[in-house]
RNA sequence: GGGGAUGUGGUGGAAAUGGGAGACACGCUGGUCUUAGAAACCAGUGCCGUUGCGCGUGAGAGUUCAAAUCUCUCCAUCCCCACCA
């Protein structure tokens, strides 16, 4: 009954306005501060945090489905009493403002800081609750200085070095990548441009000091999604197994060569070994060659004195790569060259040829492998196509079993073929083998790690400058720590040419020595953007600190983060990184905690018309457009309905309005009658209720038990968005009884008080209106969260389903409390089932307590 | 090749534990109001030449009184890893 006199919902004007408000009170989302006496703070803490993004300048729908979970997480806390540190910041180095600066003619500093001015208003906007007084830009001298202080920190405790090494190089960004941004062979950014192998000096963390811990630490984050942790396990890549070193033994030709004084270059040292391992040093009897990466130093060295091997060899090279850029490198056929050289089993002293083959990667284990091929398919196939010897060494643990087909790759089975060693099994062959192995000089056990070291060097303008100094007499000195931050200086000219922008700013680079101070030159490498966001999340808590990165005793109070929020495209780069930072930190004493995020959430994307929004694709929606036409409350509330929050989200621009919709009901519903309720007293305790206002009791009970326990953790926002719209139309549809008075004044305002409640997490602005409509004073969100009532919740009449055989033929009602009995009669009694039993009695009758009778009849 | 996720009306999705498939919304149809439209409100909407004791949760089998849910085989889409020795 819609009334004329009902006020329209104008969702700009309410925002417009609460944000005016919400902006005047900066401590609105404060948390309480733990500065001095973190113990002092009675409230238990929460501190929920979402990925800071890079202030690009447009806030993307990603971004608003992301701070929308955040931001009713973070707000449901508040409500239900927490201390909630909910901060945002900017993760604001990188390439983009170099491209934007050769494109405008901007300086990078400026087209950052505008545009992180313009995220943040949309933020506003939104009606995000940010405490913005700990807001981190990682790009300002007072954050950027502290990754130059743990870059110190680390050197000193050995865990920074430099090393010439092959690095992955994007020809597109002018730099050097990560492995971890190498994605397919390309770059992650220019997912077209192939990534090059350069050489050159760089600096890296060792990170592979902490493999195992932080592969071992995946098993306690149980707050984490399988995904990631199975993602993160694969990435660390821990294999067990063993080095074997096999003596090199060259070629009779060679060695007639070296006694008549024509010695080749490589090949004239007495003892050089080959060094090879293997998971499977229990098939080492089977070994019948010994396969190099093309790329072995050794190979190297043979083919240096060797032409036709080079030509050779350099086409391996060139097929690894090929096969790297493919997608599918198994399907790459096997191909070798035999080198003419021998290397020695340690085990029996067999000789066997050592070949250069196209499925060995110098980047993994040893960069060399006994060959198995009856045990290993890819030995097996490469045995084949060359005619080298296969011999069995491992049979099924079953004697009576049939004799298996080879390749026979399995580790449940007993070795044959191999000496004194028969007949034991695989895993009790390991141990022996690799002992002797040990005791003997010649190989150990030994754990490979996937994973490498983190190189951070970047040759770019826009990141934290590395503070170290290339002295011609000193090496490398690190800057004193009291002359820190190496500032990054302006007005620099920007060129997409090779070697660091920095290397042609002469007071940047011409320095004095600290140590010895004679001239000297200033590292010009920036470090990579990770570093920033591997740490930022601690100087939230103490942003303002200026002779620390943070005060530990305030990171103690709020560390790990209770609730971390961000796109799954993070679950290896910047969550792995963060694992190793908080270690470090660890270590150094900073914190007391191993891990920095208890409970992790990965949202899903947000798609249009089945696909990724893009702007080749031409299928973006812009959130300005959103919050303009339909108002933030209907933006963030859609984001939230249109999917659970782990799945892919499809935009549909007619479902904001139909949220909007269900806004302007709730705007009417509730201003039509809060002047009627705004001064009623309390609820009495012992007043019964009947009729619509129990109904409508018992319907908004059920709905605050159902929102509170999906914010304690199944997280269905969707339903919960759902729920509170079953309860506006179940007052919709009783709105002539309410009009005519049928409900108590004091029960109709606390069903209106905590329907605004409910929606506050979710429509923030209109919640806030309707709050102070009612004649609340205070905000909302100080305000506790509401309480079910479970004997209200509680239907007193239940309708449950009658089955013949499973499928249902009727419905009927009963008492809440009805026992079996009752409910078997009442299913007996009904009209249409005593038509279809038709004077049969059933064979069995399954009764579910409160839920259904199903009746079997044969 | 290995690992994981997903598959339900015209659309997005709902159904924690095996127990009434399709909540809630979008769209669509009809209506009320209006000079008209918009808005708002009301009613309907899984499918069907068979309106049925009918069919129906990617396909097929199985377990069960009962399966979207559990088991097996297969198909499709997406994601991650990948000559990892």
């Amino acid at each position: 009954m819609a009334e004329e006199k009902d006020p329209r919902y104008e969702p700009a004007a309410i925002e417009e306005k609460w944000q005016q408000r919400w902006a005047a009170d900066p401590k609105l989302y404060a948390a309480e501060p733990a500065s001095s006496t973190p113990a002092a703070i009675l409230k238990p803490k929460y501190y929920v945090l979402e990925m800071l993004p890079y202030p690009s300048g447009q806030l993307h729908m990603g971004h608003v489905r992301n701070y929308s979970i955040g931001d009713a997480l973070a707000r449901h806390m508040w409500m239900r009493g927490y201390n909630v540190l909910h901060p945002m910041g900017w993760d604001a180095f990188g390439l983009p403002a170099e491209n934007a600066a050769l494109k405008n003619n901007t300086p990078p500093r400026e087209w950052t800081l505008a545009n992180i001015a313009a995220m943040k208003r949309q933020m506003l906007r939104l009606g995000l609750g940010y405490d913005w007084a700990t807001e981190v830009t990682t790009c300002l001298p007072d954050y950027y200085r502290w990754n130059q202080w743990f870059f110190l920190r680390m050197y000193e405790k050995g865990l920074v070095y430099r090393k010439q090494s092959k690095v992955n190089w994007c020809p597109e960004c002018a730099t050097v990548l990560a492995n971890e941004q190498v994605v397919d062979g390309c770059c992650w950014r220019h997912e077209s441009t192939r990534v090059e192998q350069r050489d050159l000096e760089q600096w890296f963390l060792r990170i592979t000091k902490y493999a195992k811990e932080l592969l071992d630490g995946l098993d306690h984050l149980d707050g984490w999604p399988e995904k990631v942790r199975t993602m993160q396990r694969n990435w660390i890549g821990r294999s067990e197994g063993a080095e074997i070193d096999f003596r090199f033994e060259r070629s009779i030709k060679d060695m007639l060569e070296e006694q008549s004084g024509e010695a080749k270059p490589g090949t004239s040292q007495a003892h050089i070994t080959i060094r090879v391992f293997t998971t499977r040093i229990d098939t080492i009897f089977g070994a019948t060659s010994v396969q190099l990466a093309p790329e072995h130093p050794l190979v190297t060295e043979l083919a240096s004195a060797d032409h036709g091997l080079r030509t050779q060899v350099a086409r391996l090279i060139d097929e690894q790569k090929k096969a790297r850029e493919s997608g599918d490198v198994g399907a790459i056929e096997k191909h070798g060259v035999p080198t003419g050289h021998f290397a020695v089993n340690p085990f029996n002293n067999e000789l066997m040829p050592v070949w250069v083959a196209n499925y060995v990667l110098m980047d993994y284990g040893a960069g060399a492998i006994m060959s198995v091929p009856a045990h290993d398919e890819r030995d097996y196939e490469f045995a084949k196509k060359y005619a080298i010897p296969i011999r069995r060494v491992i049979a099924p643990a079953d004697p009576n079993a049939e004799e298996t087909e080879l390749p026979f790759v399995s580790e449940e089975g007993v070795l044959v073929n191999s000496g004194t060693f028969d007949g034991l099994t695989c895993a009790e062959a390991q141990k022996q083998l690799a002992k002797i192995a040990e005791n003997n000089g010649f190989g150990k056990a030994t754990v490979t790690y996937r994973l490498k070291d983190w190189g951070i060097s970047r040759q770019r303008y826009w990141g934290t400058p590395i503070p170290m100094v290339h002295c011609e007499r000193d090496g490398l000195v690190p800057v004193p720590e009291d002359k820190l931050p190496v500032l990054l200086p302006d007005n620099i000219e920007i060129t997409q040419q090779g070697g660091s922008p920095l290397a042609r700013v002469a007071d940047f680079v011409n320095v004095t020595c600290p140590k010895c101070g004679r001239n000297a030159r200033r590292e010009t490498d920036t470090m990579d953007t990770f570093v920033d966001s591997s740490w930022y999340f601690y100087r939230y808590t103490d942003a303002k600190n200026s002779t620390a990165p943070f005060d530990s005793a305030i990171a103690k109070y709020w560390f790990p983060i209770d609730q971390y929020i961000g796109g799954v495209e993070h679950a290896i780069l910047h969550l792995i990184y963060s694992r190793f930072w908080t270690r470090v930190m660890r270590d150094l004493g900073l914190v007391e905690n191993d891990e920095p995020v208890r409970r992790l959430f990965t949202q899903g994307m947000v798609i249009k018309d089945g696909a990724k929004m893009s702007k080749s694709r031409g299928n973006v929606v812009s959130p300005d457009d959103m919050v303009a036409r339909y108002g933030a409350d209907a933006t963030r509330m859609y984001a939230l309905f249109a999917a659970p929050p782990d799945r892919d989200l499809d935009w549909q621009e007619d479902g904001v309005a139909g949220i909007s919709r269900f806004l302007g009901r709730v705007y009417r519903l509730v201003t039509r009658y809060a002047p009627a309720v705004r001064n009623a007293g309390p609820v009495a305790p012992s007043s019964p209720s009947n009729g619509t206002a129990l109904k409508l009791q018992r319907k908004l009970h059920q709905t605050i038990a159902k929102i509170t326990l999906d914010f304690e953790g199944r997280w269905h926002f969707n339903t919960c968005v759902a729920a509170v719209m079953e309860l506006v139309n179940e007052m919709q549809a009783a709105d002539a009884d309410l009009g005519a008075g049928a409900v108590p004044a004091p029960i109709l305002r606390d069903i209106l008080r905590n329907l605004v409640l409910l929606l506050a997490p979710f429509a923030p602005f209109l919640a806030a209106e309707l709050w102070e409509d009612m004649g609340e004073r205070g905000a909302i969100l100080r305000a506790p969260w509401p309480k079910s009532d479970p004997a209200l919740a509680k239907e007193d009449e239940l309708e449950i389903a009658v089955q013949i055989n499973g499928k249902l033929v009727t419905v009927v009602r009963v008492p809440a409390d009805a026992n079996r009995e009752q409910m078997e009669s009442a299913a007996l009694a009904d009209e249409k089932i005593r038509a279809r039993l038709d004077g049969k009695t059933p064979a069995k009758i399954i009764i579910v307590p409160g839920k259904l009778v199903n009746l079997v009849v044969k």
